[in-house]
DNA sequence: CAGTGGTCTAGACCACTAT
DNA sequence: TAGTGGTCTAGACCACTGA
């Protein structure tokens, strides 16, 4: 505990139990030495002590319990939590070179089906268009979007490549977007889109089905997208030592 | 602001910030009062006004930049995190009655495709089993699990049944679980799983292969699931007002 | 009852930002 | 240079647990 350090004290004191706790010194069920122990112990306050533990009640190391004390949590290896943030960076992170090409691009004028996706009334402006995510020129995503338009901006090439979704919602609606909902199902790839992913029709695809909302819960986009089920896969790791996992 | 209330201040001035946020008063890119004028502003300490904005700041609503000041984020609607947690809780919070049906359980020495897949060595003991998990005696799921055991402990049949793998795992094996991996993968039912979960050869279904690691890294548990694709979707809400979402 | 974690205060010094 | 958020202190009172 190296008071001079331009490391915080907290966070020195983190690690310092982390380490306890990875290495099995403290084991599950063990209970931490007092808040004031603690503090006298490495001659600092206790509200530097508290600190260390909040943030290691948060990454879910230990929990307090009022009036008794603090104790190793045992890890929770049954949550699943599977991140998918940007896809784009996702392919470059692995090593791969992405490419988004835009298939179609129209304004339409809402049917009673989009209506109803979108919650809005028949005939209201839309914009619609559908891209293709590849990687290493292979093809690994299909994703088919609608927004409304009411704003005239003009539409830009670049803007519907973007990932975000949510960025380009926000650029032609005049309500801005607040809440997002996304379904991912299993499902076989139907004609079209096995034409455009250049899989076999019926082969596994992840299927996901986007909803983005406004400040009022109001709909104001809606997309869906097909995955390849032979190039993509979601992966989850939960525990303590998940560095410490080679494969 | 009530310092009276049993309620506390950290707590009262941060729903009071979110509910600025989230009903717009306060929008992206609007600062928040600095820290000593909230202070001020309600008579509190500047630490009671730092631990609301803290937990502000974690939950992804406001930002803050060293010297310049705290303002307000824009929801990260391109972030996915897809939660499985228990999966018979689940079914039961549906308002659908889980149960769980133990096929076969054997205990064998791994051969070599299952001493590579838990890194062990050939011919060590290994308790195997399959499940089938239904809901309103439908069957949705199909799990077939192996680990290590080293332990002698008789196998209960409820233990079997546990959703917490990790536990199993743990009872019998003498190195206790710490980290997890899971990989989700989209993909067809064998003829065998269809038969199983009582749907067609080549339908859809989400395929998800689990590791079980101890502290070492070293694996003691392995696992695969079958879910029916036209009964289970994972659903995931990102924003700042998901409970406004209806459908 | 003594001991625990939970909340709160009124200061202090620092590194950083902008002017 | 003045103002910001980041860290830290040495107290205080509280509600809760267990003996």
């Amino acid at each position: 505990m190296d008071k001079k350090s331009v490391i915080p004290i907290y966070y020195q004191l983190r690690k310092y139990f982390e380490s306890q706790i990875r290495s099995g010194q403290l084991k599950p069920g063990d209970a931490l030495p007092t808040e004031m122990e603690i503090a006298n112990l490495f001659n600092i306050s206790r509200m530097t002590v508290r600190r260390a533990i909040s943030e290691l009640v948060s990454s879910g190391m230990v929990y307090t319990q009022k009036g008794k004390g603090t104790f190793v949590a045992r890890p929770r290896l049954d949550k699943v939590v599977f991140n998918l943030n940007n896809f784009y960076e996702e392919i470059k992170q692995k090593g791969m070179v992405p490419h988004a090409e835009v298939l179609e691009t129209r304004i339409t004028k809402a049917d009673e089906k989009l209506a109803k996706k979108l919650g809005i009334a028949v005939n209201t402006k839309c914009l619609y268009f559908g891209i293709v995510i590849s990687a290493n020129g292979e093809p690994i995503a299909y994703e088919t979007k609608y927004t409304v338009y009411t704003k005239k901006t003009p539409i830009i090439e670049s803007q519907l490549k973007d990932p975000l979704f949510s960025r380009l919602a926000e650029a032609h609606s005049d309500r801005s977007p607040s809440s997002s909902k996304k379904v991912l199902m299993a499902s076989t790839a139907t004609e079209e889109e096995a034409k455009v992913l250049d899989i076999k029709p019926g082969a596994p695809v992840f299927f996901m089905v986007q909803h983005i909302y406004d400040a009022e819960g109001k709909k104001i986009a809606w997309g869906k997208s097909v995955y390849r089920g032979d190039r993509y896969k979601l992966t989850s790791y939960e525990g303590w030592n998940i560095n410490d996992i080679k494969d």
